[in-house]
RNA sequence: GGAGACGUCGCAUAGUCCGGCCGAGUGCACCACCCUGCUAAGGUGGAGUCCCCUCACGGGGACCGCGGGUUCAAAUCCCGCCGUCUCCGCCA
């Protein structure tokens, strides 16, 4: 939810945030409409309640004899307040729907347009050379016994897969990793749950144009979580929370779902673009003016992981057209995979600025003791996918893969995973 | 899954049977001031959240788990939902 206050003194910003996601201009207008009517319903039911509200005092006061002949002229204002707020309610939630279809305002700065009008910012690190044949990843999965989808599919269908031996070891080490330096960093780690109610949903944001992405129970009405993103951001909901001492920062642990509806033939081969995976995920609140910089800082621990991992990856500053609805500006750290001759997305971190904790009424108390809204920012330390790059990246000509030194002691030391059948 | 009890202002509670004087009492905690010179004392006052009107001072409305209903009027009566607790059953 955008601030409404906001809204009214400078449409202007929403007009220009509006064009430069491609998103509608003139919902600014109408929402502009809608609160405006809104607010002289609210005034005029008020005034009427505080007239019902003085009347019925008079009532309870009068003697009996009298009571009957109030009552019945209270009758008539009794319905006449109905009316009123029937219709205050009616605008308000008219205004409600309207504002609630603004997406977040953009952060400046943003590139214009949509999925290909983003902004390289940095390439980091040579692209690895081979030799020999690259394999790509599933070939060596295989080869390791790391990676078997065939299986996968015959337990839960297409998308699904098993992680065996060493891709199993491998992901709990890069999960491992991604907890330890969160850990350093001052996180408190989390286990999320990872199915939650609708109106969590609704207030992440995921309910809009990912709606189709997300699985839901229909007999409980709950909804199965694509990141624990989502359980971090109802954590709060709510409440009031203290952010005298610093920003609070979690890191949530949990298991992924994801209906990848509309991708159909995009990425069928391997772990890239599955249903279920797990995911280390970082989740902050803090003070809207200290967003920018806690998401520098976001995009600095991931940028730590993929460089101590030895990958070769780029920063990109995402397109506003290409933004979810709730984040203002979006990082994507991508890593280079080889055998497809492309960067492909590892990491991403938002900065929701307050549109999240609006929507899920999380706020903080400043220093005039006024409550304002906190601004949240979320980012991916640690996921499955990242095996995908691994494998390729430091893969050898007999198969085997080298383990970046910063994962060994989460693997007993190994430095070399070997096929299994050698 | 079955039976029962419950859900009030940060915490703990009163009020609900008999609707209006209850936006709501008390204790603790909290903040300011006073008193006191001494380690957990006493006194006075103030504290909630959201919204609307106002440049402001200030005024008004809503909120007793949530949503409906009855009524001139609901924390209080009725219905639905959610949640918590206790007992029984079941259990990967």
């Amino acid at each position: 939810m955008i601030d409404p206050v906001l809204l009214r003194d400078q449409p202007d910003l929403f007009r220009r945030s509006q064009k430069a996601r491609g998103a509608s201009v003139s919902v600014v207008d109408d929402a502009l409409a809608a609160d405006s009517s809104r607010r002289a319903a609210i005034s005029a039911y008020e005034e009427l309640r505080a007239e019902q509200n003085a009347f019925g005092k008079l009532v309870a006061k009068a003697p009996k004899e009298e009571k009957a002949v109030l009552v019945a002229e209270a009758k008539g204002l009794a319905d006449k307040v109905k009316e009123a707020q029937q219709l205050a309610n009616e605008s308000e939630a008219e205004f409600v729907r309207l504002a609630g279809s603004i997406q977040n305002l953009i952060v400046d700065g943003v590139p214009e347009g949509g999925e290909d009008d983003f902004v390289t910012l940095r390439e980091v690190g040579a692209k690895p050379e081979f030799d020999f044949p690259v394999r790509d990843h599933l070939e060596i999965g295989e080869l390791l016994g790391a990676i078997d989808m065939a299986r996968g599919t015959k337990v839960s269908g297409s998308r699904f897969y098993f992680l065996s031996g060493i891709g199993a070891r491998l992901e709990i080490a890069l999960m491992s990793l991604g907890l330890d330096r969160a850990l350093n960093a001052g996180f408190t780690p989390l286990i999320t749950p990872t199915l939650v109610r609708p109106e969590i949903m609704a207030g992440t944001g995921f309910l809009g144009s990912h709606a189709d992405e997300v699985y839901h129970l229909e007999d409980e009405d709950l909804y199965l979580t694509g990141t624990s993103e989502v359980a971090m951001a109802g954590y709060h909901s709510d409440e009031i929370i203290d952010l005298e001492k610093g920003p609070l920062r979690y890191a949530g642990w949990s298991t992924c779902y994801r209906k990848e509806a509309g991708s159909y033939g995009k990425d069928t081969r391997g772990i890239i673009r599955v249903h279920q995976f797990n995911k280390l995920e970082m989740f902050v609140y803090t003070r809207p003016e200290d967003a920018e910089e806690e998401h520098q800082r976001l995009l600095g621990w991931q940028e730590g992981m993929l460089r101590d991992l030895g990958l070769s990856y780029r920063v990109i500053d995402t397109a506003a057209g290409d933004l979810g609805s709730s984040a203002a500006r979006k990082f994507d750290v991508e890593a280079w995979v080889p055998t497809q001759g492309a960067y492909r997305e590892l990491t991403s971190t938002s900065n929701c600025t307050t549109y999240q904790a609006r929507r899920l009424s999380t706020r903080f108390r400043g220093e005039d003791g006024k409550t304002t809204p906190a601004a949240t920012l979320n980012g991916t330390l640690a996921t499955t996918r990242w095996i995908v790059a691994l494998l390729e990246t430091h893969q050898r000509a007999d198969g085997s893969v080298f383990i970046p030194e910063v994962l060994r002691p989460y693997l007993g030391g190994l430095e070399v995973a070997l096929p299994v059948n050698a």
